[in-house]
RNA sequence: GCGGAUGUGGCGGAACUGGUAGACGCGCUGGUCUUAGGAACCAGUGCCAAUGGCGUGGGGGUUCGAGUCCCUUCAUCCGCACCA
């Protein structure tokens, strides 16, 4: 019995000497650029979950390359970052003496892994050789203007004392240390990454990415079509902007509101109120954006006592401050149309601010074209009525006798007379009820297809609903006509929504259970002037229209997407190259000065400021342009900087003229597959789509997209099925595993055990099933015998488990694949007695090397064939051995199935059914009953439908 | 609240465009070989009052036929979260 780690290692080795995995950028097969996200060289052991990636990946590299493409599989580490740091200011020891040692560490467990790497490419990004050329392209965004510096509210992280990017901001807290960040005015360095967002969102449309990482990027760029819309303050010269994605609903708009921290809210603040409005102002400031933003929390704001002139109808309306409105998004100010947005609504019901209804739902359907070809809006308009019942939890309601009907008290408006009295008038007539007391009118009118039973005509009305309830049941008699019309019942709430006719009188009822709230629906537009009738589509587009020729606003898009803020007030990382000089002010570093080197003696105390600050050899320099006394930017780059452009070096790693070498990267890139998990779905995987757009209109890249097919990888979870964690104690070490059994097997496991995509909790007794199988394979190797021999039951199975093997390594479905070779070796143990032909335990070898790369290559030579399987071509199956001559196919009676029968593969329909019907068990279910139809589905089934 | 995903035996997980649900493996049961076996091999294994019935979170529907399509509902997980 073989033992692996012997093995393993002794492979590993030779391999590496014999430069096995050689990558020739030459080749003229096609090439394939397989990529794994590089890691972060951490002072502890490869986890589990680094298995998962880089050995599963692995093994569909190592087929792609099998299976005849030239495969550019490179490895490397992303060794700036802040726990190196952190780690020297509670040990001492320089992060570039730990990361060294990390990456010496990770780099003899990775190899231990057994992958295809072509080491000869490795890349370091803290590196001299690397991050000279990081600060290159920092110089090139900043030559295109994609790099500027700023003087804004960032987030600060105080833990880290570093300022994050939006995208390091998880709910409110620093993504690395979970400490809540605190936002700080700060002069820093951004990329424009805002930009690009319209490419970066359309072009999502042309990749090969899991969904839900689109829709996670889609998400986050956030883009919203709407209309900047200007207002007056009214008495004053002073204006501001709203951006609003509701232009059509202005005539609704009965106030405005200002983020509390925008420079405008000083000056228009009227004496008495501005007492009011600093103190709101502090308290705003004083909370953080989690408190701020939280759902839950009441509405709160504070009238400024100025009022803004509604551009569309010269209407005063006041102007508020309130947190709810942010200053981040839009233009930090908004028109509030409580009618219409359930903020507004909250807002205006509190601080009994009006209301204007500007859309009305039609049960008819929505618009002018429903109303143009359907009934006119009549002048007649119509009451609904809810009455509640003095005593119990009951609703009144009349049955009409001819239909069946169930519905509220209804009935016309008569000229001069308001809905209330219509409704007491209504009620009095229908049902006889005279003690009635109007309670309150619910808040928006809608139209109905609305008939009038003692009519037959069907018409477009508007309708008023008013809630009333009966102080006693006194009745008077009815009229006749009304008695042979309807009878006057009382119903629960529960049954209410069950038996209400008409769905006017069903939207009516949930309405009011549900306390109303704002109309968020679309709708007709109303109360608007030149939008009366129009739908919200064309009421947009005519409002807009509007606001442009008025020159009152325009149309416009916005993103929630902010540029990306890059300097970080730490020191393990690559210096930003810019200079300042008290005369030529930001000068940025000549490409000929490149490296700006990190210098190694520094202090490291986090306080804010950046570390290089103190070091004076760093910063003081002479200006590049006048030569006179300057001193450096202190601040560095984010570490995403340097990992949004890794994989373009990857294929010229040692390039140390250029970046790359431009007719070479563009012929490895893009990255065919790129593997690694979604929690970078919004930060790496976005950057890094920035970055080869913006090279490519600086005309060094010809392509748009750096990775045209994304997978991640699920995650393994502890055998409780919560994630790993050393506080929860259930995590799972690799290197134990790989002692106890070996690589391969562990791989193994790890590629059958699971979904790739879905990932799940560890178990132990997987690992041995794997070790079982694999110690089969090893005894099946064994016996082995010299024959030509073809065994047409083997040959089946074979060809057949190449055929699916193919299919699901591309579909990344490594369990299913590996069950088929499962598949296969079972049916080789059945003739192992009897000795197996070489050529089928080649094939089982060489169908299982990407897999298991050390067992195979050792069982490979065992069997006496030459170095080194993985040279060797991919199986290919036959289909001549998957033509099917006869097939096992059910027989179903009205659907279930009854019995099998064999058929010949060309069997004509009319064989088939004779053979159905022939069947003992298919009789017993048909002989006393009539066969209404028989179904064949070709070489797939039949069914007897018999009543 | 919005958006997305998932739900299948005792367990991990299969199932192409609707066509024999449970591939493959673990576990379990019985057997063979053995001094012994936590080794190997062979047979069995969704559940049940079992020549039948029931089964893919629940309810309804479309269909000759539904894990797969439609409607509805529940549960879990993950994003975003006052985005105007």
């Amino acid at each position: 019995m073989l033992n692996f780690n012997e093995i393993e290692e002794k492979w590993e080795k030779k391999w590496e000497e014999d430069k096995l995995y050689k990558f020739d950028n030459k080749s003229d097969k096609k090439k394939l650029y397989c990529l794994e996200m590089f890691s972060y060289p951490s002072g502890a052991k490869l986890h589990l979950g680094h298995w998962y990636n880089y050995s599963v990946a692995d093994t569909w590299a190592r087929f792609k390359k099998m299976d005849g493409y030239n495969l550019f599989h490179p490895m490397g580490f992303d060794a700036f970052g802040l726990p190196a740091e952190n780690y020297a200011i509670k040990t001492g020891i320089h992060p570039a003496i730990s990361t060294d040692k990390n990456i010496e560490t990770m780099e003899k467990q990775l190899r231990r892994i057994g992958g295809s790497w072509d080491w000869d490419y490795e890349i370091k990004t803290c590196k001299e050789d690397y991050y000279k050329w990081t600060q290159w392209m920092f110089l090139k965004l900043y030559e295109k203007g994609l790099a500027y510096k700023k003087e804004a509210p960032v987030n600060f992280c105080p833990s880290c004392n570093t300022v994050l990017a939006n995208e390091q901001v998880i709910a409110g807290n620093c993504e690395r240390c979970g400490s809540t960040v605190i936002r700080k005015n700060m002069s820093q360095w951004f990329f424009k990454i805002t930009d690009y967002a319209e490419e970066l969102l359309n072009d999502l449309d042309k990749l090969d990415w899991p969904d839900r990482t689109k829709n996670l990027q889609r998400n986050w760029i956030g883009k919203s079509v709407g209309a900047y819309v200007d207002f007056k303050v009214d008495g004053t010269n002073e204006k501001f902007t709203v951006f609003t994605t509701r232009s059509d609903t202005l005539f609704g708009a009965t106030y405005c509101v200002l983020a509390p921290e925008l420079p405008l809210v000083d000056k228009i603040t009227t004496k008495e109120q501005k007492e009011a409005v600093d103190k709101y102002k502090e308290e705003a400031c004083k909370q953080s954006d989690i408190e701020r933003t939280s759902t839950t929390k009441e509405k709160t704001g504070v009238f400024t006592g100025a009022y803004a002139i509604n551009p569309v109808n010269g209407k005063k309306i006041p102007i508020w401050i309130s947190d709810y409105v942010l200053s981040t998004y839009g233009t930090g100010a908004i028109m509030a149309v409580p009618a219409h947005d359930e903020r507004d609504y909250e807002f205006a019901k509190k601080f009994n601010i009006p209301i204007i209804q500007v859309l009305a739902k039609s049960f008819y359907g929505t618009g002018n074209s429903a109303i143009k070809e359907g009934m006119p809006i009549t002048e007649r308009n119509v009451v609904n009525v809810i009455v509640k019942h003095p005593t119990e939890d009951k609703y009144l309601c009349v049955k009409n006798k001819e239909f069946n009907w169930i519905d509220f008290v209804m009935g016309g408006i008569e000229e001069k007379e308001t809905p209330r009295e219509a409704a007491i008038r209504e009620v009095k007539e229908e049902t006889g009820y005279t003690d009635i007391e109007i309670l309150k009118d619910l808040d928006f009118i809608y139209y109905d297809n609305f008939y009038a039973a003692h009519k037959k005509v069907n018409r477009h009305i508007t309708c008023y609903t008013v809630i009333a309830k009966l102080n006693t049941l006194n009745q008077i008699e009815r009229t006749e006509q009304e008695k042979n019309l309807a009878d006057v019942i009382w119903i629960n709430k529960n049954e209410l929504l069950d038996s209400l006719t008409t769905e006017a009188h069903k939207y009516d009822a949930t309405r009011y259970f549900n306390n109303e709230g704002a109309f968020t629906e679309d709708g007709i537009h109303i109360n608007s002037d030149f939008l009366n009738g129009l739908n919200k589509e064309d009421a947009l587009n005519k409002m807009n229209a509007y606001l442009e020729e008025k020159g009152y606003g325009k149309k416009t898009t916005t993103y929630k997407l902010r540029d990306w803020l890059v300097s970080r007030q730490r020191y393990w990382g690559a210096p930003i190259p810019i200079i300042y000089c008290e005369d030529c002010g930001i000068v940025p570093v000549p490409e000929k000065d490149l490296p700006v080197k990190l210098p190694m003696a520094v202090e490291f105390t986090p306080d804010g400021e950046s570390p290089l600050k103190k070091c004076n050899e760093f910063m003081n320099c002479t200006c590049p342009k006048c030569g006179k006394k300057a001193v450096r930017e202190a601040d560095t780059l984010d570490t995403f900087v340097c990992s949004s452009w890794y994989y373009l070096r990857y294929p010229d790693a040692h390039n140390d003229k250029e970046p790359f070498n431009k007719e070479l990267i563009n012929k490895i890139l893009p990255v065919d597959k790129y593997i690694g998990g979604v929690e970078h779905a919004c930060m790496h995987l976005l950057y890094a789509r920035f970055f080869t757009k913006a090279l490519r209109d600086m005309g060094y890249l010809n392509f748009d997209e750096p990775f045209l097919s994304l997978v991640h990888q699920g995650t393994i979870l502890g055998p409780d099925g919560e994630k790993m964690s050393k506080s929860k104690g259930n995590t799972v070490a690799p290197d134990s595993l790989v002692e106890e059994y070996g690589a391969d097997v562990l791989r193994g496991y790890l590629m059958f055990g699971f979904n790739y995509i879905d990932g799940g909790p560890w178990t132990d007794d997987g690992i041995v099933a794997i070790n079982k199988f694999y110690r089969k394979v090893e005894r099946l190797t064994n016996a082995i015998k010299e024959s030509d021999e073809r065994i047409s039951d083997i040959d089946k199975v074979l060809h057949n488990s190449l055929k699916v093997i193919r299919e699901d390594l591309d579909k990344f479905q490594f369990n299913t694949s590996m069950a088929k070779i499962m598949e296969y070796t079972n049916i080789l143990v059945k003739y192992e007695k009897s000795s197996i032909p070489r050529y089928y335990i080649e094939q089982l070898l060489l169908m299982l090397a990407p897999f298991a790369p050390h067992i195979t290559e050792e069982l490979w030579a065992s069997i006496g064939n030459k170095y080194s399987i993985h040279n060797e071509t991919y199986p290919m199956y036959d289909e001549k051995y998957l033509v099917e001559t006869e097939k096992e196919i059910a027989v179903q009676v009205n659907g279930k199935v009854r019995a099998t029968i064999t058929i010949n593969i060309d069997d004509s329909e009319e064989i088939v059914k004779e053979k159905a019907l022939k069947e003992d068990n298919v009789k017993r279910f048909t002989d006393d009953k009539e066969i209404v139809k028989i179904i064949v589905i070709k070489g797939k089934i039949i069914n007897i439908v018999v009543k």
